[in-house]
RNA sequence: GGGCCUGUAGCUCAACUGGUUAGAGCAGAGCGCUCAUAACGCUUUGGUUGGGGGUUCGAGUCCCUCCGGGCCUACCA
């Protein structure tokens, strides 16, 4: 047994996030999380909001509430959203805890110590109306190129030219439309990356194994152009971890935040501590997750982003963890997925289009959105949700494979012998080629599982499903029971403990599901050393009782109504 | 503009470092079963692997080129 440190991409604090978001990170983290519990590793999973930064400020001028209010808010219904769809990690933090203000600070004071943070003076755009500095993205004006009305002053949508804000015509604030701008000098820290790029790049070369989406996003990023940049870490903006070197002062940045994306991946290490602290844990605790002095060199650590996260993960973070000199675990194995995609286009949290997890967990159970998100999860390419072929694959997997196996075995043994496990007859060579094929089968699933490919672990998770089918089918209890009622009750018994056996296999895809069979059969949750050994782990005379259907089907109905319910914007 | 990824049956995807007649699931067709959520099982029809060229004894896999889709490009996060 091992340890195992999972952290999920933290999911920005303003708004609700869709079921794009949810599969690149969240999802994903958490199958790996339940599968490395199963198996009895010591588990460490860790999730957070991140809620620095401009877009969390506007957000809360929007909704007329302090940004404080409006991001403790927010994190409440993140949470509750995050319980509905079973995502059970062990914290679910906040980059705005104390703990992450002081590990934030004691990172930049590392890192200045070590001369790796350098003061740059810069010109911004101020606006006079708005109260702010504006990032680049929120100047809008004239493109000088092609004379797009609608450029951003980091880059024209309309001929893709990158732009300076200074360059656009009749520039104006795309917060309030104000043209009452200025260009202003002001100071910030830039972490030195640059002088950590041979680092880097020997780390990112060590990783045989990573994916290839991984790899090559951070090779890019250290190869482009004149290498590595140095990265602004500071903004001035009011919301945000004030800038110090450890708990001193930083002279000349006084009213100055670190940049969300300097503080937001220290979270997950300052989540861990609020861990400890909600606990009523000791340092020594959080830290032998972290520290490899204080027990987390025999850590393996997992994370789970999105494609758009990637830089910050494989580059930011590692250059803040290595600069600082101190023994902090650096990430062992980073998994990384591709966008979903809603019915021909994009998500898109701004435009409000497609289904938001509120929205999801309206119409039908988590598990359904698990099972098909996982089973579609965008591994190796951008992927396509769909309502009819969503509706397809729900139906066709939990409802016809699943649970109709389910329901055929528990009301067969109800009728015929009673709500318990019939006794009599023995095991014979049917069963043991399905003990032998579900041997194999469980192996792949478990080899899936461990290299985190998560759409094989779900096809092979499936075809376990069909085996229950098949094997009821051939040994055909129901024809047997009129002639040798004991030979029906052993092909019976048998069926009804592959029924528990799913119940532990499938409770990292659809945990509600999995609890729900495990209460009506009365079965345990321990993973299986062998197929055989379950064979008679519900025991002769075990009574159950006969669930409600695990899943109804989702009819064309309501495939229609939801099709056109979702159409537009939320 | 640059970089990366990608194009395989109607649909969604497989195919370890190039190695025998390119495999699954869904959808379609036929048969069977009647325990079950009109569910299940068996059989079966679908592919010049985007086009063209090249390397090789051998190419879905490597190279060139053309066409299509996607992402990233560092101050949204």
């Amino acid at each position: 047994m091992s340890r195992i440190l999972i952290t999920s991409a933290i999911p920005y604090i303003n708004g609700i996030k869709h079921l794009g978001n949810l599969v690149g990170s969240q999802l994903p983290s958490d199958v790996y999380a339940r599968y490395a519990r199963a198996r009895g590793h010591e588990v460490m999973h860790i999730c957070a909001t991140d809620e620095h930064g401009t877009p969390a400020e506007l957000a809360a001028a929007k909704a007329g509430k302090p940004v404080a209010e409006y991001c403790a808010e927010m994190w409440a219904i993140q949470r509750d959203l995050a319980e509905g769809f079973g995502l059970a990690w062990d914290h679910f933090g906040r980059s705005s805890s104390q703990r992450n203000h002081a590990l934030t600070q004691h990172f930049a004071g590392k890192l200045a110590e070590a001369g790796l943070i350098e003061e740059v003076t810069e010109k911004q755009v101020y606006s006079h109306t708005d109260g702010r500095f504006l990032p680049d993205r929120y100047i809008e004006g004239t493109c000088p190129n092609c004379g797009y009305d609608g450029a951003r002053g980091d880059q024209c949508e309309n001929c893709t030219k990158q732009l300076d804000p200074t360059d656009l015509i009749n520039p104006r604030s795309a917060i309030s439309g104000s043209t009452d701008l200025e260009v202003r000098e002001t100071k910030h820290l830039y972490l030195r990356q640059s002088a950590l790029a041979g680092d880097l790049e020997a780390w990112i070369d060590s990783k045989k194994d990573w994916p290839i989406l991984t790899t090559s996003i951070a090779r890019k990023w250290l190869k482009d152009g004149d290498g590595l940049q140095d990265r602004g870490i500071t903004r001035d903006l009011d919301w945000g971890i004030p800038v110090k070197r450890g708990s001193e002062d930083w002279p000349g940045m006084e009213g100055k935040v670190f940049y969300v994306w300097f503080d937001a991946p220290i979270e997950y290490i300052a989540a861990t501590a609020e861990w400890a602290d909600a606990n009523g844990l000791q340092d020594a605790d959080w830290q032998r997750w972290w520290r490899t002095d204080k027990g987390a060199e025999e850590v393996k650590y997992v994370q789970f982003m999105g494609k758009d996260n990637v830089p910050f993960h494989t580059l930011s973070f590692p250059a803040t963890i290595i600069g600082s000199g101190e023994p902090w675990k650096l990430v062992d194995y980073i998994k990384s997925f591709n966008y979903l995609n809603y019915q021909g286009g994009q998500f898109s949290t701004s435009k409000g289009r497609g289904v938001f997890m509120d929205q999801a967990l309206e119409i039908l159970s988590a598990d359904y959105w698990r099972w098909w998100l996982l089973s579609n999860a965008p591994e190796n390419n951008d992927a396509e949700f769909t309502w009819e072929v969503f509706q397809q694959g729900a139906n066709k997997d939990l409802a016809d494979v699943l649970g109709n196996f389910v329901s055929r075995i528990t009301k067969f043994c109800r009728s015929k012998f009673g709500e318990a496990v019939p006794t009599g007859g023995t095991y014979g060579e049917a069963e043991e080629a399905v003990i032998a094929d579900l041997q194999i089968r469980l192996a792949t699933y478990e080899a899936h599982m461990e290299s985190i490919e998560i759409r094989k672990a779900a096809a092979e998770l499936r075809a376990i499903w069909v085996a229950g089918n098949e094997y009821l089918q051939s040994a055909a209890p129901w024809a047997v029971f009129k002639e040798n009622p004991e030979q029906a009750a052993a092909i019976t018994r048998f069926a009804l403990n592959l029924a528990a056996l799913y119940a532990t296999l499938s409770e990292p895809f659809i945990p509600f599901a999995s609890a729900t069979l495990r209460e009506a059969l009365g079965s345990g949750a321990k993973w299986p050393e062998s197929i055989a050994e379950t064979a008679n782990a519900l025991p002769e005379g075990h009574p159950f009782t006969v669930p409600e259907n695990l899943f109804t089907k989702i009819t064309d109905e309501q495939r229609e109504e939801w099709e056109e319910r979702f159409a537009g914007t939320r």
